[in-house]
DNA sequence: GCGACAG
DNA sequence: ATCTTGTCGC
């Protein structure tokens, strides 16, 4: 089965008009239930989370050559060990193709039932904050995925790409800009690059989560948390180049997929 | 027609 | 998003 029909320009207006009513509740600085202490440790600073136990994870897999079935998954890992302490799963019927732009609307629905599921039955250990596949305010509008999903979830979260979606703010935030630039600039793990636009808005930021590997994340604001504290909260949880949260709702929720296949589910 | 395209 | 073994390096 296949999706009715490809969004009209009306669809995509009235989903425009969504993000942009959505978009005034959101929170761009820290509204957390931890804290942050910069640390000044010799020469260096670092920097350091009190009060932060449980951290969120969101995904969604998608299975071959099937366009509507899919598993929404979402992990809770232990900070600062970083050691996954719950999970669980939803079989998904998605609605909507991808559309760069709108992915909330094929996304966020399942996402946040998981959120509220955790939030009724198990809320001494619901995430602190949640970080979510997909960008926060690194979007045309400034309201991706995890923007949307922190607003409806009223749940800080943070925004996290494997690959930069250009936004319409001058020569240097186009693809070929940011990718020649993050060559440059981003020489060691910990390594930030700010995306800022011709306007002065900074939409997030290219990090380099580990020493050994090259290819940057994009960080961005999602829902009740700043940049700056995004983006050292993240660079704390990579054990690889994908923070632990999203990698391991990732891996898991493929497993699942992979197992639903196996015993013939679906 | 051309470029761009989070997941 | 998904398809995937070996291989190179620490």
């Amino acid at each position: 089965m296949s999706f009715d029909n490809n969004p009209s320009t009306a669809q995509k207006d009235a989903w425009k008009r969504e993000q942009l009513e959505l978009r005034s509740k959101l929170i761009e600085i820290d509204d957390l239930s931890f804290s942050k202490t910069i640390i000044e440790k010799n020469h260096n600073q670092e920097v350091e989370f009190n009060g932060l136990k449980y951290i969120g994870g969101v995904d969604i897999s998608f299975i071959e050559n099937n366009v509507e079935d899919a598993v929404a998954s979402l992990v809770v890992l232990e900070y600062p060990n970083l050691t996954v302490i719950y999970e669980n799963f939803k079989m998904v019927k998605l609605k909507l193709p991808y559309i760069a732009g709108f992915l909330a609307f094929r996304e966020v629905t399942p996402l946040l039932e998981l959120l509220q599921n955790l939030q009724q039955n198990n809320p001494e250990i619901f995430p602190q904050v949640v970080i979510v596949d997909g960008n926060g305010i690194l979007h045309p509008r400034k309201f991706g995925l995890a923007s949307h999903l922190g607003v409806l979830a009223n749940v800080p979260t943070i925004g996290v790409g494997k690959n930069f979606l250009q936004i319409d703010d001058g020569d240097e935030l186009t693809m070929s800009y940011v990718k020649k630039t993050v060559k440059e600039k981003l020489n060691k793990g910990g390594d930030v690059y700010f995306l800022r636009g011709f306007s002065g808005t900074t939409y997030g930021a290219a990090v380099r989560s580990l020493e050994n590997t090259t290819n940057p994340i994009y960080v961005s604001i999602g829902h009740r948390i700043s940049l700056e504290t995004a983006i050292q909260l993240v660079i704390k949880c990579c054990h690889y180049r994908i923070p632990e949260p999203t990698r391991q709702a990732d891996v898991r929720s493929r497993k699942f997929v992979q197992n639903l296949l196996k015993y013939s589910y679906i």
